[in-house]
DNA sequence: TAGTGGTCTAGACCACATA
DNA sequence: ATGTGGTCTAGACCACTAG
């Protein structure tokens, strides 16, 4: 890989027929993270290190962890060292969480998990997660409350296969992000997500949770989360209560 | 400028005690934006042309333009050149219209404006646009239709001593996205901006424009929209109606 | 003091667009 | 053939952290 340049060909789907070499030093580090070589946490080693094992150019290494970092798999800080982001550190908090009070500080808020069941995955989920309408699901039910009030009502289905032995006592046990929970005991990081946002009327069941009256106005949030190459593990509902809270967003 | 590296001093409010190199040279550049040395849709100097300009390397150059880029304010072209961006461009189509059909590809969407007139600021939108309550601003309200059914009531301010040529005629002949006319014909080019979601009930007003019944739950996206140094210069509010239309957003 | 990421340079070569 | 952005290298030095 010197300076003769031995391009991957990567047959894959469609395009890339020409990969530049620090995309292929990316690949490489990102497969690494996805057989679990470093640990969510853990400190990978020195950009000198990788450049080394790679036979190329400190550059190189550099350019295909920058591209890691703003993915948010890996985080650099300054004469420590790189090491694999976790949703567990507050930085990485409300990157998912983006329903927040009005006028104070976003805050994590406590989940009261109502459901814990599973069943079948049925076809719109199915569709949804890749899998047939047959294959196992965990459906969770939780409820958000900030400063002691409900706000999100959340329905989420996960793979069963991936996420054999959660239970509701685990979960309830719990207390930090549900996605550092899956990251650390069930080996599934969630990267990135697709949201689509709706305003509907509270059903009686929701209405009941929420402590308002039926048909009020909440706002709906459809996800689909996704991991390691694209591949969708969680499917979300999550109803919130926008008197008092507002999802934010920023476009850029 | 060369090796032996004059830093800008920076003594802005806070931090930036040190600014790299190439963080000043991007300053250099975003100050040529902002009063137009080049514009909208133009190529700028080639990188070896900037580079032997600022006495850096073209190395320098390169990561300046690099950030530019990412932020949507600079649009590289292989073999072509470097551009400003402009709204204009279809890919810059649908970064600040978020509402989009569930099962179609994004549209357009046609415009369709109700009202141009010019009154005071008021409180609320004076403490936004960081105005004072009785300075003039310009209020517009349209209806956005997608394949002719009406889906987005917006209601805007923008401030009145920048936008003192915009009449209802003006924006009834034309057809583009709102903010490539605010950029070639104000020259106020909208950067970035910051929404506020939730469900609310219609109004009696907005029911009527949407043709749906009073009570209903509609998508409100409050949005405050900045241009260059952070100066906030549009106040928003639409109301959408969400039944096969949807807010899209993705968490990354 | 040593190690890590961060910046900067100079130069070579590749990929793409256009004339 | 020429000019532009895109990649890659090698080496020097700066800023930050920790033993």
């Amino acid at each position: 890989m010197s300076t003769s340049n031995s391009r991957a060909s990567g047959f894959a789907d469609q395009a890339a027929v020409y990969a530049p070499l620090y995309r292929q030093i990316k690949e490489l580090i990102l497969l690494a993270l996805q057989r679990g070589e470093w640990k969510p946490g853990a400190l990978i080693p020195s950009e000198t290190d990788l450049a080394g094992r790679f036979r190329v150019s400190q550059g190189t290494v550099r350019k295909a962890i920058d591209e890691l970092s703003t993915d948010h798999l890996l985080v650099r800080r300054q004469g420590k060292g790189t090491f694999v982001a976790t949703h567990h550190e507050p930085r990485a908090q409300f990157r998912f969480l983006r329903v927040v009070p009005d006028d104070q500080e976003p805050v994590p808020g406590v989940s009261r998990y109502l459901e814990c069941k599973r069943t079948r995955a049925g076809s719109e989920v199915a569709l949804q997660l890749a899998i047939k309408p047959s294959d196992p699901v965990v459906y969770l039910r939780r409820l958000l409350s900030f400063s002691g009030a409900p706000i999100v009502l959340d329905e989420i289905w996960l793979p069963g296969n991936l996420f054999k032995k959660l239970t509701f006592e685990r979960l309830s046990a719990y207390s930090g992000p549900l996605y550092g929970l899956f990251e650390t005991e069930f080996g599934t990081r969630m990267i990135r997500a697709d949201e689509r946002i709706r305003a509907v009327a509270a059903a009686a069941d929701a209405a009941r949770w929420l402590k308002v009256g039926p048909g009020t106005p909440l706002l709906q949030v459809e996800r689909l989360s996704f991991t390691y190459g694209e591949r969708p593990v969680e499917v979300r509902r999550g109803l919130s209560l926008t008197d008092s809270y507002h999802y934010r967003n920023t476009l850029t």
